[in-house]
This record gives C-alpha cells, structure tokens and sequence, in this order.
DNA sequence: TGTACATCAGTGAACGCGCGTTCACTGATGTAC
DNA sequence: TGTACATCAGTGAACGCGCGTTCACTGATGTAC
C-alpha cells in the first residue's frame, strides 16, 4: 500500500512518544519493540522503516525523554513568579506525583542502571541528551558564572534522581512521603533558600 | 550422585554471592540463571534445588549486594582516625574506582529502575535489605537523634547514588572525574564538615 | 562387618515464550507520459 | 484526461536465540539392619 505522505512522519512520531513511555515503565530489557509496535496497533515487521535498530530506538528513546522532562521542568518554572522558579522545580520533582509516574518521569532515575550498559555509541548519545536538558535547566539555576551553575546542576538533580529512585523502592506510601519530604525541605534550604528567593 | 554433606550450602552461596555481582554487572533482565549458573561450572536445572524461583533468587541478591556495600562502607570507616569516618565513607563511594566497578557498587545505583518493577513480594524484601543497610551507615551519620540521623541517611545516600549514576552516563573520563569530584566536596561540606569532625 | 536401600544435589533434554531482525509480499497513491 | 508503472509504509511469517521452568534421571554417599 501507499500510504497518505504525511504518515512517516506521524507514525516515526508515535513510536518515538510511546518508547519513551515504554521504556521508563517497563525498562527496555525484557520489552521492546514488539509491545512499542503493538500499542499503535502496527506489527512489528514495519519497525525497521523507522529505527536502524533497537538501539538506535534506544537513544532516541531517551533524548525525548529528556526532552519531555526538561519540557515539563520548563513549564512548571513559569506558572510561578520570578525568582521562585528552582523552588518550583525543586518541589515539583521531588513530589509523590513524580515518585508514583515513572512512565513520565525523569529518564535520570529510572533507566540508571541501563546507561552504563549500553554500547558507546547509545552512550555517548544519551551523554548529549543529559547536556542538553542540563542546558534547558540552567537558566534556574543561581552562580556566578555557567560553570558554577553546572557543578551545582549536577549535585542537584543526579541527587534528586537518586532520592526518587529510594522513594519508589519504600513500599509504605506515608513512609515514602516522609522521605520524599525531608529531602525536599533539604534541596531546598540548600540550592534554593526563601530569602535569596 | 549423593554430594558431601556441606556441599550444598557451599554451592548456595557460591551462586548468591555470584548472582549479586552478576545482577549488578549485566542487570536481571535479559540475563540470570544461566549466565550464574554456567560461571560456577554448573548447569542450570540444578538452580532450582536452591531458590524457589528467579524472583526469589533477585531479592537474595539484592540484600547481598547492600550487605557488601554496607560492609565496605564500615571497613573504609574503620580505617581512619574516630570523627573522621563519614568523610571517608563518602570519599569513597563517590570515587572514580565506584564508578569504574559497577559489579561490586552499591546497589541502589545500579538497580534502581528495576527496584520499582518488582512484584510486591519482591519489594518488600528489597525495603528491609536497604534499611538494614541504614542501620549499618547510621553510627557514622552526625545528627541529635536517632530520627535526624535517618533522614539524614535518606538524603545523603540516595543523593550520592544518583550522583553515581549521573557520572556512570559521562563518556569522557575527565569530565567524569570533575563531576564527582565537585559532588564530592558538596557531599563533604554539608554532612561531614571538617571543623566538627 | 557386610548388604540393601533411601537420599537428593546436580544433569541434560525438553517445554513454551518473547525477543530482535529479515524478507518476500501487498496495494493505494504519486508520477510520467 | 487517461493509462502504465514506480514507490514504499506496513504486513505477516519465519529465523535463531536465550530466557525461566519442569522433570525423569544418575549415582556416590549415608543410614538401617
């Protein structure tokens, strides 16, 4: 069949958007392409028209991911007054809402342990994706110059990441809030305090 | 065959101890039984003698993995001179060597997106394992109390766990290095600041 | 001391399953004339 | 305007592979007498 010209694209499109939420629900090991393909209502046989493989799917993948999160990051910041956007951040990531959708969520917590056991050259690409969102969040960040506001990127989202991945690994609900709680109330006080607000 | 007597608690740890290294190293998915088995020189019918199922043997591993990491943390701690322990404690686990040896790291950075697909079953027992690794960290955790010591805990390691997760993503080794080295004198600052030591 | 039997850790083949990938194909639409 | 042909996104069957699990079995040792 020929089909209408617009849908490659589309149809590349969907693919994209559902392994991103596959793959952080469901990891990419042990699921893949064939459960993508099936949720489109595609079979799996027409996946290689779109992705050279499934690590290419993979990278891909995981740069919209970022994308997404830096996206949904970005968003929040600007629903409240100037100067209170790290606070919103902070707080918005670090919430039981983003503890309970992983599905959504920030790739950095959920796909850790598969970063370091991809080929380098899926490596290197989700190297450039963790940049790029690092970029995108920057502007939030306070210092002196760009590369304070680096080093202090990279203490304070891995260690929020790192805190969501313990939440979700507390079964108890009012015990997870607890934790989510006193780790928020300290990447608060410590990256950004109300009075330089 | 009958097999000597101690035989088979010899083999049942000789498989969790090789599991908890495997399951770091290469992940659960797509890989198990048969890679452990097939490194102990055995075959893997004869798993099941031993471990009720894969689950089972996943969160046998798992409290090993944090058993191992706990015990290191307590030997790194006994090296050095009293007030000085949790400094060293976090020197080390954020060190480029952590980085560098997924297979023996702590666990919370390398099995975190897997932790919270787990069936309920398998979570709980992954709960108390990282607990009973708190209570191993907690004496060298500054605070007034018992409860402040604890959220400390589950600010600090988890934060420092991302952190480890965020640099295993880094290719270039130098740009690596200098990320953890500013999570490094961060972590050092806040929990563990030379004037009290 | 000798003999018959029970034990059970480990073997190895088999099972169904889902994975990633390949490939000959279909057929509605776009293009050339 | 009509006709012949090329295109190519998507199909569906097939491939080899490794997974977790089951099971009839082996046979050296321990136990009972």
């Amino acid at each position: 069949m020929r089909y209408p010209v617009e849908q490659k694209a589309e149809t590349h499109e969907k693919i994209l958007t559902a392994a991103a939420r596959s793959f952080r629900e469901h990891g990419s090991e042990n699921n893949g392409i064939g459960r993508v393909m099936k949720e489109l209502g595609l079979t799996k046989g027409g996946f290689y028209r779109h992705f050279k493989s499934k690590g290419d799917l993979y990278a891909a993948a995981v740069a919209r991911a970022f994308e997404e999160s830096g996206n949904h990051s970005v968003a929040v910041a600007e629903t409240v007054p100037k100067g209170q956007e790290l606070r919103a951040i902070i707080e918005n990531y670090l919430s039981p809402a983003h503890a309970d959708h992983p599905e959504s969520g920030c790739p950095l917590a959920l796909m850790s342990g598969e970063f370091a056991r991809q080929p380098l050259s899926v490596r290197k690409r989700i190297n450039q994706s963790m940049l790029a969102f690092r970029e995108r969040i920057i502007p939030y960040i306070p210092g002196d110059d760009i590369e304070e506001k680096r080093r202090r990127f990279f203490v304070l989202f891995p260690g929020m990441a790192g805190t969501l991945i313990a939440a979700r690994a507390i079964v108890d609900p009012q015990r997870r809030e607890l934790m989510l709680a006193a780790a928020r109330s300290f990447f608060l006080e410590t990256f950004a305090p109300k009075n330089e607000g």
